[in-house]
DNA sequence: CGACATGTTGAACCTCATCAACCGACGTGG
DNA sequence: CCACGTCGGTTGATGAGGTTCAACATGTCG
């Protein structure tokens, strides 16, 4: 990576390691070149807080690097992670300041900000950009769906095996660009146990037990408590309760 | 009302019910009479397929009266309904002919039917319709979330009397204008039982004995099995777990 | 009236939550 | 250097909330 030496304003979209797979990817030179001028590289740390869902969103943002979640609390505390947010992912809502979420870094985050009021604007002006929205909008609402049947209707073993499958396909997909499943996986957890818990509805005890059980029926492997291995994913895939190409 | 006398013909998008409220009311004379070219009512019965998950869309709509469900389902049967659509909503995906979900009246429904290429066509021509139909996505994927920390942190009780809410607040926004909440409310439930325990990852039973217990306690009154009655919506609201705004 | 769908109620069971103890890694300060 | 607290994770025992299975009630429509 070139990027991480490179000062703060020679990080120009057009050289983006997420160009052509973020909303910019749709943006011809002159474009790119405007939203260069409004764009701002930030990095978070791990647990660090985005976006709050107290007061008003002051920009939307692409992530670059890490894993970025959307948590949902009640006043007793019970939280709920509404989405995960990965590397081209965009994260904001237009039209309204308001921002039902609560924003925070899973892990070690980079993301690139645009302030609300100038991308508005660029909006208004590139249709095409918003179209892009507009579909990125659409696979939030169709994964947001999924989940609500994994939450609504999975056992926790199923739970489980799902996130993990989520996170098979997703280092498959980047590593090859083959869309075949059978293959084994390995890839980094991007949550605690307590997020994982988060996110699937379940506890933090169960996740663990349900991953020990996963673990000694040899359908995964635990290197770091962090690093796991699926060795037959196709497998995984049928404890999950999917067919083989839902998320 | 006029309309349910009107030859086809004469029911002009000019005149319809849910002008101004669908993603119609952005639209000009001009383009109203564009819309209304294409536009096509079809009356349902309950229990009716709108459009399956297998197939593509043929079409997008507007729900113009009656409720209509959203589901996935797994294969062995296990079902979760993933949205509710009333009365302005609009029912199906732009960009992707291919419709991830089970498209269902839950009660009878009346809806407004646009052919898929000539509304994708309109689209492109009236930025502000996309905007709308943008707004809109948005709003249901809010909606979707807030239903994920409904699923995956709320008890039986909390669940049953969310869904009541979600009707009450309905109601009350319908009859009166006004959005104080402290008032009675009194609505027709759109879902059997079953489908209740579908939409809020229950079995029937357990809803049915939630149901009851909250008759005795006199947090509602059920009068015809489908007719409900709340006389405090604040008491139901905090039952329901939520701050007296949130859905 | 009988038949069928829809809804209710009861009893037993089971999954998952709760409470608690424990482990290992890490960082801090005496 | 080790004692200490903290944090993230695992494991065990127990119990509650919700499912399952089954019987019964109610409502609706021919």
């Amino acid at each position: 990576m070139m990027h991480g030496v490179l000062p703060e304003p020679l990080l120009r979209c057009e050289n983006c390691a997420v160009r052509n797979q973020a909303v910019c990817g749709a943006m011809d030179a002159q474009q790119i070149t405007r939203l260069n001028a409004i764009a701002r590289r930030r990095k978070l740390v791990a647990g660090q807080t985005i976006m709050s869902d107290q007061d008003k969103a002051e920009f939307f943002a692409n992530v670059v690097s890490g894993t970025v979640k959307l948590t949902k609390t009640m006043p007793d505390g019970r939280q709920q992670i509404v989405g995960l947010l990965f590397s081209p992912d965009f994260l904001g809502r237009a039209y309204s300041p308001n921002n039902p979420y609560f924003a925070e870094a899973a892990t070690d985050v980079e993301i690139c900000c645009f302030p609300h009021d100038a991308f508005e604007k660029l909006i208004n002006e590139f249709p095409d950009l918003q179209s892009r929205l507009f579909e990125r909008t659409l696979d939030e609402l169709d994964a947001a769906r999924d989940w609500m049947l994994l939450l609504g209707r999975k056992t926790a073993e199923e739970k489980v095996s799902s996130f993990l499958m989520l996170l098979a396909r997703r280092s498959l997909l980047i590593n090859c660009a083959e869309p075949q499943t059978p293959q084994p996986s390995q890839f980094e957890l991007p949550l605690t146990r307590t997020d994982m818990a988060d996110y699937l509805g379940l506890t933090i005890e169960t996740v663990s037990r349900q991953l020990t059980k996963l673990k000694t029926r040899g359908l995964i492997r635990i290197v770091n408590n962090r690093l796991v291995q699926v060795p037959d994913t196709e497998r995984l895939a049928a404890i999950a309760g999917q067919d083989s190409d839902a998320a």
